[in-house]
Formats: C-alpha cells, structure tokens, sequence
DNA sequence: CCCACGACCTGTGGGC
DNA sequence: TGCCCACAGGTCGTGG
C-alpha cells in the first residue's frame, strides 16, 4: 500500500484514535517483522501515552511519554486497521472492505477508550521500533533521509544540487530517499509523466526549467493522492458508512498498452532497476 | 562514492 | 482444476 500519501491516510485515520490516549494493553505475536522487535517491545508501550502521530517519508513517529517513539515503516504491505469499540466511531476512522488474514496480524495496540489497533502485514517487509524521541534526527533510519517533498525544502535549487553530475536515470533517482524522502514507484512514474520527462533521461541533464516544473507535479500529485485518501489500490470504506470507494485513476501507472491520455500513444512498461516504469515514449524525452 | 542487483516474504493472477 | 512463473506500493546489503 505505501508511498507517502497512503502513509500520510494512515496517519490521518490513526491519529484521532492514538492521540493523547494511553495504551492500555501492546501485544507482539511473533518477535520480528522485517527485522527483530526490539527487546520487550510490548512491554515498553504497555501504559505509555501516546503524545502525538507525526510522519516522516513513509514512517509513522508517534512520540511517546516515555521518552521513547513508536517508529513504524509498513513495507510493502503493512496495514493498520481500526477495530473502534462498537458505537463509538467517529469520523476520520476507517476499516478496510476485505478483512486481513488474520494469521498476519503481528501486532495489537489498545488504548484506554478501548479501541483496538491491529497491524496486519503479509509480506513482512515492514517493521517497527522504539527510539529514543530525542535520538529520532540522528538515528539511521532518518539521518540521510532528503527533504519532504512536500515542505519547503524541497524546490527546484534542491533537486538540481542533488540531480548534478548524476548519470543514473531520472526515475530510480527519484525514488532514493536521500534526495527525496517519500516517493515511491507510482507517485515517480505519475509526476515523471506529467512533466513530460522520460524515466530514462540522466538525472544530470534535465534543464532547471523541467526540475522547476518537475518540484511541481510531483506536489501536484502527491497532494491529490492525499486528498483522495491515499491510492490504496483497493477499496475501503469509511467507518460511519459513508461511500467510501476510491479508484484512484492513474495516468501511467499500471496502464500498459493502454493509450496515453495526451497523445493515445501506447503506454509502455519498462524494467529500471529491477522495478516496473511505466511512461508513453511520445510525450516523454 | 556511485550504481546494479539479489534478498527479504507471502499472495495473487495469468498462461498453459 | 492444478502448477509454475512473474510480479507486487520498499529497503538493505553486497559486490563491481
């Protein structure tokens, strides 16, 4: 599910239930994710408030009154879901339409209102850990990583520092988190074809011109994910009944030999950096 | 340092 | 129906 305007839905439907509560009961049913849970992991939440629900790129940081922060990252297929104690959902909370296997639900939170978190991940690529809140800048997981690119740092005098000299093509550049924190491959694919670059270009010979346009699509398409509630790629529903169906309508991505929108030249799928681009040769140079 | 590639893990969908 | 392969939203470690 995750590029960062699905991390940043997860925030926004987590943050209400999360927010300012004390989690009364963290179960870990396996000890690892992609990577082992840090020792007594459960028992380190277990009574802790929860002050808050930040992100940063495609982490989840929720500080917590122990001086510590619950880092989560969801991989490729992690997934939260709220199980609200019945009768009291609210706006802003949200399930999933098909339940998770729940064999791969390795992680259960619930908060003093009695709600119930549960984090669901097949794949196991995802992973989770406790940090020090004050360690948070300086440890590995976000040291290198580039600026938001949806703050103020990120602009086109950033990406043509970053993009100089390089001879790597323009979309695996992207998707280095050191020189943008967040954009994965659909969101590279969409802004690469919406500012008419092709993914093969050297990221070093791209004419600030383009990367001025570049800094805007990709906040153009970030920002209309997010209003769309995150491409989730499956349906979900609002928890108050609401319809709540999103299908996402990418321009490029995962559309091969379907007509480019611009120019009904075919869209075609190439493999860069053992990855899936797709793009429409005409419209991008 | 830069870059390409395999590895991690499970599920799903298409082709035969 | 069943089997096998390719592929999936991300990152990390290795080796050239």
């Amino acid at each position: 599910m995750p590029e960062l305007p699905e991390v940043e839905t997860v925030r926004r439907g987590l943050a209400p239930v999360l927010e300012g509560r004390r989690l009364k009961r963290a179960q870990a049913r396996r000890p690892d994710l992609r990577f082992a849970l840090p020792e007594r992991f459960a028992a380190r939440l277990e009574g802790a408030k929860v002050l808050k629900l930040d992100r940063r790129a495609k982490y989840l940081v929720a500080p917590l009154d122990t001086g510590e922060s619950l880092v989560a990252h969801l991989g490729m297929s992690g997934r939260f879901t709220i199980l609200a104690k019945r009768g009291t959902e609210r706006p802003g909370e949200f399930y999933y339409a098909d339940a998770p296997d729940p064999t791969h639900t390795h992680v259960v939170l619930e908060t003093d209102r009695g709600d119930r978190i549960e984090y669901n991940d097949p794949r196991r690529f995802g992973y989770m850990t406790l940090i020090p809140t004050d360690d948070l800048e300086a440890h590995a997981y976000f040291a290198s990583l580039g600026p938001e690119p949806l703050g103020n740092a990120f602009h086109a005098e950033h990406l043509s520092g970053a993009f100089a000299g390089k001879k790597q093509n323009v979309k695996a550049t992207l998707l280095d988190q050191r020189i943008v924190a967040g954009l994965g491959n659909i969101y590279v694919c969409e802004a690469l074809f919406r500012s008419s670059i092709s993914p093969k270009r050297a990221a070093g010979r791209i004419a600030a011109a383009r990367l001025e346009l570049l800094t805007t699509t990709v906040r153009d398409v970030l920002n209309e994910a997010i209003e769309a509630g995150g491409s989730t790629l499956r349906d979900y529903a609002t928890v108050d009944g609401a319809l709540g169906y999103f299908q996402h309508r990418f321009k490029v991505y995962g559309r091969e030999g379907e007509p480019c929108p611009t120019c009904a030249a075919p869209i075609v799928r190439i493999v860069q950096g053992g990855r899936s681009t797709f793009y429409c040769p005409k419209c991008q140079r």
